[in-house]
RNA sequence: GGCGCAUUCGUCUAGCGGCCCAGGACACCGCCCUCUCAAGGCGGAGAUCGCGGGUUCGAAUCCCGCAUGCGCUACCA
């Protein structure tokens, strides 16, 4: 059988961490098997639509590299891939299942449902629909439909009996039939409910398999009972452990960003997004934590999915993002970190920055840090012609704490050793200060903290040499005199 | 309230009857390296496998209860 699966997602916001896991999951069952991936927007709820959120959703399927072989953009030969231009579809199989009688018209009120939900929950009764217009004759029914104006139209449950949903994940699980309500299929607007809807597209798109979050399964016997009715071949159902915040409910805004665009613009790499996503709900083995986008595909099986929930670790997320950060070649690294840069350095600072002062920076940083963010604020001495701005108290460290005398004297006789140095390279820099630090009978760590944060603003900094050599001789020279003018005037 | 799913170190998980007095990764702690911060190396602590009963020569692994957590219970998906 050729696998065929589909990524269904609803426009009503940006796309949800959980959304894309599921998208991933789906993903990489096709690429593993050599089966087809498909988009397919899931616009059935008019009041709930976000403008944009289609370009959004298929924004992030291209930024972690998820591409779909049918769906928006990409065409096919099931279209149209918006469920708001398959309507006549839905009414079709709504009027089929009305001939049958497996489906009725309702011209019950949101008032009345609303009242009945109320009394059912104060006498401790299983909320749901009552089945008042199941009830009535087809003339009574028809009757109602023309003073009432509008109506939906339910799916008639089985009365009796129970439905079994063999779930390729956690295996058979039983509902009793009498216990599931007639729920809507078409709602007054002529449009269908998740419920119909999904059950056609599936089904006219040959979806061999539905991969979709765990909070379905309780729905997947409505959906089983809908395919019987429809003589139509349901799908092999695989549901996925759900994601939980670091608070253990369901993750959602209050913990946090749900959204992957959020986490890409916080400096996450696509790559250690998409690892740390395949391991919500899935491993390899006992050992293997860093896969790449091959390594997922190889290694995927619906075997090896849990089912138990998956806390969202950012701490993890960011800990892996730092593993891809160092893993990138140089010149890669490089010009990853443009953009955020250019971003994030004050307007003074002259763009495009340029290619070759990136690449002489990157090697001094890729190891400090665990996302592309946090390249600015370690770096943006190297861009910076204004003052920088520090602490006397970090400007003396721990070497001349209180003595700011003993700092001076250490930047002066830095300046008289550095300023007429024949080679300005971080290796004659080095033997330089290090010479220096023993005439001055000071530790090498005590002499070089002043330097650092006279040259670079801060007290933790990538390694000092290499970093003098970049700056060069001019502005290291113009920052240490500056330093040494400040210790003449205390400022906190 | 009903129905469903789940329950192994703080977190993600491995484990599908003996290889487990439970393995890995992240986080944490210590040491080494070291000009700061990292990275790296080495080591450590951390789970009586939710609880109680069974089945079995033997259970984290199978069965039954209970507890807890989560999900669903819309003309939302």
């Amino acid at each position: 059988m050729s696998i065929r699966v589909r990524y269904a997602p609803s426009p009503t916001g940006e796309p949800h961490v959980g959304n894309l896991r599921s998208a991933l999951f789906n993903w990489l069952l096709a690429r593993r098997h050599g089966g087809r991936f498909i988009v397919r927007i899931e616009d059935t709820d008019q009041s709930r639509k976000v403008e944009g959120s289609v370009a959004q959703t298929l924004d992030a399927l291209r930024w972690l590299g998820l591409d779909w072989d049918e769906g928006p953009e990409a065409g096919g030969a099931f279209g149209p891939y918006y469920q708001s231009q398959r309507l006549d579809r839905y009414h079709e199989a709504a009027d089929r299942l009305l001939a049958a009688c497996a489906a009725y018209t309702c011209t019950c009120t949101p008032q009345r449902l609303a009242d009945l939900r109320k009394a059912q929950q104060k006498r401790k009764q299983p909320p749901g629909y009552d089945g008042r217009c199941r009830k009535l004759s087809p003339e009574e029914r028809a009757q109602e439909r023309e003073a009432a104006g509008a109506h939906v139209v339910r799916f008639a449950m089985p009365e009796a009996g129970e439905t079994l949903v063999e779930d390729a994940v956690r295996g058979q699980v039983r509902f009793e039939n009498p216990l599931l309500d007639d729920f809507v299929i078409l709602k007054s607007d002529g449009f269908p409910t998740y419920h119909l809807a999904n059950v056609v597209d599936d089904a006219a798109m040959e979806i061999s398999h539905v991969l979709r979050a765990e909070e379905w399964l309780p729905s997947t016997p409505r959906h089983l009972q809908l395919y019987r009715a429809l003589a139509l071949r349901p799908p092999i159902f695989a549901h996925l452990p759900i994601i939980l915040g670091a608070d253990g409910g369901k993750l959602s805004k209050r913990h946090g960003a749900t959204s992957v665009a959020h986490y890409r613009a916080e400096g996450y790499l696509p790559e250690a997004m998409l690892n740390f996503m395949a391991l919500l709900g899935w491993s390899l083995d006992d050992k293997t934590t860093y896969l790449s986008r091959e390594e997922l595909v190889a290694g995927f099986a619906l075997k090896r999915v849990g089912k138990t929930g998956a806390t969202f670790d950012l701490d993890r997320l960011e800990a892996m993002n730092g593993h891809y950060v160092r893993a990138l070649a140089p010149d890669q690294f490089a010009e990853r970190l443009r953009p955020w840069l250019e971003d994030g350095l004050p307007p003074s600072v002259v763009r495009p920055l340029d290619g070759a002062r990136l690449r002489a920076i990157g090697p001094l940083v890729q190891e400090r840090i665990k996302r592309l963010t946090e390249v600015v604020d370690l770096t943006d001495f190297f861009f910076l012609e204004e003052p920088l701005s520090y602490r006397n108290k970090d400007l003396m460290g721990k070497g001349f704490r209180d003595n700011p005398s003993g700092a001076l004297h250490a930047l002066e006789t830095t300046r008289a050793t550095l300023a007429p140095l024949s080679t300005w390279d971080a290796g004659a820099i080095e033997s330089a200060l290090r010479a220096l630090a023993e005439r001055l009978e000071l530790k090498p760590g005590h002499l070089f903290t002043p330097i650092r944060v006279a040259a670079t603003g801060k007290t933790a900094a990538p390694p000092l040499f290499e970093t003098l050599a970049l700056i060069g001789r001019t502005q290291t020279v113009q920052r240490l005199d500056a330093a040494a003018g400040r210790l003449a005037r205390p400022d906190d």
